[in-house]
DNA sequence: CGAAAATTTGACATGACTCAACTGGAGTGG
DNA sequence: CCACTCCAGTTGAGTCATGTCAAATTTTCG
């Protein structure tokens, strides 16, 4: 199941892995299951792991003081997932990650990614190039969030993510979106 | 004045530049003046530079289709500030940036960085540093402006950005939390 | 001082939330 | 295979937070 990986790091920097290179990556990885509800992470713990999702659909999320979740992410099969900053910086997370379908996840530590950064050059580009793209999609979020009103959060949701639309339900998108799910249901009743 | 990137460098990093390293970054970076109101980057432009402000403040915003600004970023002396998306992909960018006081910046385009990341260790390991703590910011606001109410989210400014309240007005404040200024003006009679 | 910019205030409009009820599957177990 | 429950989605009524617009007031600065 780590073909998904090297095909992902070819995918972002068009480079082929050694043989030795795969068998780095390979053991530097483990592989681990998740259930449908199951926590990856929760609030409170330090983020030991980052994840790449193999298969399944995941989410990140906080819970306020009224208990009401907002989902900071989703996240499916060639995403990864993880609290960066509690991962870094070795911080408690404010944040609960849980498996939304069954997973496939694989895991590695901040101490094995370094390593495997000296080892494998193609995996310090990858993260490079993850961290730009990464810090591009929180911006724009950021910006719509900002500027835009519900239903044009929503249109923008359907062109960037359609994929998610068949993977989770409209409450959690809504959640996403920073609205509730009456909302987000009146929004669509309007535009069809 | 590029001693003021020198002491930066040293506080991010701990590392102190020899004498060909400083020359190095110091050919790099172009010095620019910015009056009040002067643009350093336009919507629909290429962001050909990144700019750490020595002395000064600086504005990135979009404006929408109504003409109403909705400000992205804040930034002082001893920040960044470009549109980062723009500059790595070179895409035309959706902001503006311009100068709110008159300041002084040290300006460097892509090709120069690229080259000094190779001869200037100090110089990559800051931008890295630079995008962690980037991307922990731009995540805990993003967080903050899905799940906190106008008022928290104003709370939560006062504490993480103390020193941008004597530097910009209260409207500037008000758009960058994502909100009118009569709202903040009200939250704020409230709660003195 | 005087003009421009920033802030405050009031009246009103509205988008989004809350709460509660209802509908319609999708399982699950008897 | 049906009854039952659980979960997602929809709908309605009322409320609340925030926005809009216009005017008044205060502050800033040339």
């Amino acid at each position: 199941m780590h073909e998904a990986l090297f095909n992902y790091i070819f995918r972002y920097t068009g480079l082929q892995l050694s043989e030795t290179e795969m068998e780095l990556v390979t053991s530097a990885f483990t592989f681990k299951k998740l259930r449908k509800k199951q926590y990856l992470l929760q609030e409170g713990e330090i983020c030991k792991y980052f994840a790449f999702i193999v298969q399944g659909a995941m989410r990140q999320y906080s819970v306020d003081e009224k208990g009401v979740e907002h989902i900071l992410q989703l996240a499916i099969e060639n995403w990864w997932i993880g609290d960066r900053e509690s991962y870094l910086m070795l911080t408690p997370t404010p944040y609960n990650i849980d498996a939304w379908e069954d997973s496939e996840l694989l895991l590695i530590t901040r101490a094995d990614l370094l390593n495997l950064f000296d080892q494998v050059p193609a995996i310090s580009q990858m993260t490079r190039q993850m961290d730009d793209k990464n810090s591009f999609a929180t911006q724009r979020r950021l910006k719509a969030t900002i500027s835009y009103s519900a239903e044009k959060r929503y249109q923008d949701f359907l062109t960037t993510h359609p994929d998610f639309l068949q993977r989770f339900p409209q409450h959690q998108i809504a959640s996403y979106l920073g609205i509730t799910k009456e909302t987000l249901s009146r929004i669509r009743k309007q535009t069809i």
